[in-house]
Formats: C-alpha cells, sequence, structure tokens
DNA sequence: CAGTGGTCTAGACCACACT
DNA sequence: GTGTGGTCTAGACCACTGC
C-alpha cells in the first residue's frame, strides 16, 4: 500500500482500487508503520505525492532546465488521480521548485535562464530598469580555501575550522563599482571552485554552483542593515568611508532547507535601491 | 449569461445548464461584446469569480473581520460549481485577501488581529523575537493638513497641492527610539484624522485606517537605501548625525492598486535587522 | 495531428468547529 | 449533528505547442 490517506488508515476511496492492487515496487513509500513515528507521517496524498517529487529533484533524477515527467505519467506512477498531482505540482511551481508552460511541460526550476539575469538581487538603478543597464561586470577579487570562521562556521551548519572557499568579488554597473560580495561556500559540496573559475563563467553564479556542482539555491533570507564602510570596503567600491551603505546578509539554501552559501555584501545606494514588495 | 467562457462563446458545459437559464439579475457581468473591447475581457471563470468577489470586498458588503457566505452559497449565486468557487478563494488567499479556517468559513482580511502585530513591518531585534521585545510605544510629533508637495503628490496620484495629512512619529522599542517615519495620506479619505486620533488608537495604524475610514490596505512597496540623518532627524532618533540608518519608502495601496500612504521611515540598525525572504 | 498543462464540473468523503 | 473548508477522484473540454 503505496499511501497513507489520512488518520483512518487503511481506506482506500471506492472509485479506485486499481486491478493491481499491490504491485508498490515503484514508490519509495514510508513505511505504514503502525504507531510512534516521531515525523507526522500523516499528511494529505498530495503533499506526499509533492514529497517524492522533491525527492526526485534532490536526487537530480531530473535536472535544472529539464522537464519532468507529464501530470499523466506521474498520476500513473503513483497511482493517484491527475488532479491529486496537480495539486503537488501547484505547491511546487508557487515555491518556484518547478515552472508551468502550457502546451509544453513542466520543467525543473533553474538559475541558467536568461529569464532574469539575478533571482535573489534586489537591487535596480534609479533611473531606467535592469534591462536598460545591462549586465554587470564582476571582478573577482580574491578566492580561496580557508578555514570556517566560527560564525560562518555556525551559519552554515558546518564545524568551525571545516574549509570553506572565501571568495570576495566587486560588480560594478556602467562602470560604477556598485556591489561588494565576500561569499562563503562549505568547501565540501564545492571542491575544485577557483577564482579562475567564477571569473570565465559568463552567468549568474548561482547557475555555475548549479551546472559545475549540482548545488541549486532555492530560497535565501536576507539581514538588512545601514553600515559604513572601513577603508578597504570604501577604497574597493571607490566612496569615501563616510558614505553609508546597504549592508546585506544572505543565507542561500538549497533543498530541505539545508544552507550552503552565506554572502556578505555592501551595496552602494546612491544610484541604485533595493526594493521589496510586501504582501 | 452571466459569464464569459472562454473565447469560443455561447458555449455552456453539458452538465451544467441551470433550471432558470437567464436569470442573470444580480451579477454584473461584462457584456458579451461581440469584438474590438480594449480590456481582454475574456478570462477564465474562476478569475471573473475572483473578480466579483473582489468587487464585493471593495464595496464593502463583507467587512474585514467578517466571514465571506460559503463555497457552497458562492456558488449557487454566481451559478457556477463550488470547485470554481474554491480555485477563487484560493487566489485570494495566497494574495493575503481572505483568510480560510477550515470548519469555520473565509474571512476578510484585516490588520486588526492580534495574529501578527505589524504586518507590514520587517524590522526584527537582534536578540530574542519581537514577541519577547513587546509592543512599539508610539510618540506621535506632529500630524497636520498640508497642501501636497509635488513628490508626494505624483506618488499618489495626486494633483500637486491638493491636500494631504502629513504625521510625524517615533517608534520606540524597549526605550530606545528606532524608527522615525513621516507619513502622507490623501486628506480626501482620510477627512478628521488628527494627532490625538493616531495616538488614541491602540493597535496598529492601519486597522485604525481601516475601522474607521474603511480603508484597507493590501500590499505594499518598498525602497530602501543607506543614508545620514539630518541634524532634526538625528535628535529624535537619539543619535549622531554620522549614524547609518536604513531609509524605507513604503508605498501602500488599497484595492485595484490605488495607492493610498506613502511612508518615509528610518531605521536604526544598531539593535534591529530588516529581514527578508527570498524566494 | 497528438500531447501538454489549464479550466470546469460533480460527487464523495474527511477533519474541524460550533452547538 | 450540522455546516464549514480540505482532500481526492473522474471525466469533460479548452488553449497552447510542436510535429
Amino acid at each position: 500500500m503505496p499511501f497513507v490517506r489520512c488518520k483512518t488508515n487503511a481506506r482506500i476511496p471506492l472509485h479506485t482500487m486499481p486491478s493491481t492492487p499491490s504491485s508498490a515496487a515503484d514508490t519509495p513509500a514510508s513505511p505504514t508503520g503502525t504507531v510512534g513515528l516521531s515525523v507526522p507521517a500523516f499528511s494529505p496524498l498530495y503533499q506526499q505525492i509533492k514529497g517524492l517529487i522533491l525527492q526526485s529533484l534532490q536526487s537530480g533524477e531530473w535536472k535544472p532546465g529539464e522537464a519532468i515527467p507529464s501530470e499523466i505519467e506521474l498520476a500513473a506512477r503513483f497511482r493517484v488521480s491527475q488532479g491529486t498531482v496537480r495539486k503537488a505540482i501547484d505547491d511546487l511551481a508557487a515555491e518556484n521548485l518547478v515552472i508551468r508552460r502550457q502546451g509544453k511541460g513542466t520543467f525543473v526550476a533553474t538559475h541558467a535562464e536568461h529569464q532574469v539575469q539575478y533571482r535573489f538581487l534586489r537591487l535596480l538603478p534609479d533611473s531606467g530598469d535592469a534591462s536598460v543597464e545591462g549586465p554587470a561586470e564582476r571582478h573577482i577579487i580574491d578566492c580561496k580555501l580557508v578555514r570556517a570562521p566560527a560564525d560562518v562556521a555556525r551559519t552554515l551548519g558546518l564545524r568551525t575550522g571545516e574549509s570553506v572557499i572565501q571568495a570576495r568579488r566587486v560588480l560594478s554597473f556602467q562602470g560604477i563599482p556598485t556591489i561588494l560580495e565576500d561569499i562563503w561556500l562549505p568547501g565540501q559540496a564545492f571542491k575544485g571552485l577557483n577564482a579562475a573559475h567564477m571569473a570565465n563563467y559568463p552567468g549568474p553564479t548561482y547557475a555555475m554552483l548549479e551546472l559545475d556542482f549540482g548545488v541549486r539555491m532555492v530560497r535565501a533570507e536576507e539581514k538588512i542593515r545601514a553600515v559604513l564602510p572601513d577603508q578597504a570596503q570604501a577604497t574597493l567600491l571607490q566612496v569615501t568611508p563616510a558614505t553609508p551603505l546597504l549592508s546585506v546578509e544572505r543565507l542561500a539554501y538549497t533543498y530541505n532547507d539545508v544552507p550552503m552559501e552565506l554572502r556578505r555584501g555592501l551595496y552602494r545606494t546612491d544610484t541604485h535601491y533595493y526594493r521589496n514588495e510586501l504582501n
């Protein structure tokens, strides 16, 4: 019996009942444990389906940019109705994990599509829009393997002293250095990443991490403050140390709420502003 | 014929066909125009239903905090299936315009519920959380009727010189003045609002605007920068003019994307930070 | 044309809340 | 118990895409 349907167990809708009632070989279903599982383990069918699709996304069965099986195929695979699969996919689409395209299929979301250049960057130019402005010029200042400082390790869920890749770079728009970023990535997952690697990849960094290391960032949290730069930071951004800057600390997560990247950015806000929508 | 069903007009599903096919008196349906309407005018049924429900929300047929009719009632009123009404309400719930409560009904969203104190405020204390911190102490510095400055008028969609209510206040957390806000509201819609009014209302300002003036803010946009305060601002926030502050300009909208409030806030970020989630 | 996701319906049963 | 929203199914037709 592949799925648990609500709390009243062992229940199967009248109209269901496939001809082969016990061929649940292809679904890694959770055991129909009697009692005492710590995890809730009981949830609506469509959420269970969503979880299974998520597992396939994580495992790489379907890679970013590829199409996942059609709703009808998934319904057959999981032995549920198309409507249930649809609701599961609706949820995933709402979380930006997949993209639906009418007439074509449902695709695994990716950072490597020309759609929006920077998925997580909320900085916009005061005049015109980002498309007018054109892509950022990137300048990698530094990229090295170091022992994780205590605060970085804690934030990324590593042990203090574990190896992390630390990079520093400047993004310029129309010749004006606007963003100074320090980036920390777990050394384990991104073995081999270096400055040349970062500098040579033409698209967004997140696309590079996705394509070359198979790590897809699905969401992020930012803590924003106003700060003054130290002398080194001011020099890199070509401002005086008295220029207030936006301090943006971003923690980016991959599947399953696993933090995989910490960024500390300084944004100039004399020519740009940080835009946020509240709903 | 109350609704347009897709482009192939005059089509009614076989299983539909109510017993009284032409009693479309209670629905202000768009005309089944032949061609050439500038507005799309053709949209899925559930979006049309959503629009009708929206109209009732705007018109005040159901007030904030109240329950709207059940899905079954709405389905009967609009002569569509419950599933179609459900999808319309799902959309509205996703936009935070209504709140679904299992077993109780669907309720018009409101700012006047104890759930979250400040729906649009993204500032959190560095230590502990907002609930530990307790409510803000508010100090109204000023509240007067003035002619709208050009930039304010433009942003709020008014004519320059039209009357606006301009208020300035300080919010303190645990005795520390943390937020200095200038607020502009169209004088027309908020006739009679004054300093005593603002000071006496115990809850969030948005709840007061909703209850006393019937204007509900449904979403907002913020533009964030790092700035230095002028002398007056620094004094009010009890910081030096060299203290970098977050400048948060918020435009809040009521139904139909009508801007109804402009706020310019200065946030201290030495004890708090601005939190944002990216999806 | 066939295949995909999008819309719409109808009916069943469930979990939850109030009375 | 009754009524609410929540889940699940089944089947129909639609619009869009690409062969």
